[in-house]
DNA sequence: CAAATTACGTCAGCCTTGTTGACATTCCAA
DNA sequence: TTGGAATGTCAACAAGGCTGACGTAATTTG
């Protein structure tokens, strides 16, 4: 089964794979293009996004936690967290079990901003999964996930378990 | 017919789009680690490499449709290709129809290092497509033109009619 | 032909976001 | 209890975006 798909590759030419680079390329302008609009302006860039997109997602994360997400030194994210905590849109509590750690939480105002932010990116991405239909989409997510370095697909997998 | 792909996709829901933008997150991460690995230690980036895997596709491109394409201003570039340059992998040769222009071309050394770049990145891209099946490509592809801004995915379809 | 426009290069200065190095605090284990 | 490991912060630097201003050569236009 897999030879059968490796079969069919065949017909996938260096110059085809090139365009895929390019499309891979131009799309993820596409895919930041709208909150990189919202947030420029007013003084946050990309790294605060993905900072706030990941506080949302698993609140209460640390920062070594977000670290290993997000795939930057320390001290580039603490530069990030900084700003958004005198901003207030983010709450950094030290924890308890470890006094160590702190733990990120998005304030009410980081809670509005995500949502202005991953509204702008989800209707982007809801209009390209319609106009592709279903089918692609699922396809879309496959090539995704086979194209992560393995570690991060580990994590990403794991995240889809404990959903369930 | 496009009513039938809107019923369908009201199971994508908000939280599915989450987990897509993730994966493209991710996803992009992995696009981009082998050639930033190559790159580094060399005193080039990313940057270089967009502006030689874009003019080994379009030889003899002038500064400006670089420009266009790459979506950078022209002070960007040209720090870029002043480097390449001058280390003799980008030749910039003055037009002969319109001497404004100047038209670029990779040398021998150039070509060279945008082989080995696109080797990588090809190898990693025919792996993950190969392992999610050729279904999945086309989908795959579908998507990402459908998530490109319509000036850049107008100039993608373009190449692809003068491929034919 | 003169004037406006276009293409390109460059200088200066700024911002975001990555990096390393040094350091303080806290926890844990020998 | 003390030394090492882990967590997080501060400082300084580099890459690579950006704007603004300007110069030069070539082309186009009135």
């Amino acid at each position: 089964m897999a030879q059968g798909h490796s079969d069919n590759l065949l017909f996938l030419t260096d110059e085809q794979l090139r365009r895929a680079i390019e499309a891979m390329f131009f799309a993820y302008r596409g895919f930041t293009a709208d909150p990189d609009r919202i947030l420029s302006g007013m003084n946050y860039g990309r790294a605060h996004h993905r900072a706030i997109h990941f506080i949302h997602r698993t609140p209460g994360t640390t920062v070594n936690n977000l670290l290993s997400v997000l795939g930057v030194t320390k001290q580039s994210l603490n530069r990030v967290l900084r700003t958004l905590v005198e901003d207030g849109l983010v709450d950094s509590r030290v924890g308890t079990r470890d006094r160590r750690e702190r733990h990120l939480h998005l304030t009410d105002a980081g809670e509005a901003l995500e949502r202005e932010l991953s509204d702008a990116q989800r209707a982007r991405m809801r209009a390209a999964f319609r106009e592709a239909g279903p089918a692609a989409v699922s396809g879309f997510r496959e090539v995704l996930e086979h194209m992560m370095d393995p570690e991060l697909r580990r994590y990403f997998a794991a995240v889809k378990e404990g959903e369930r």
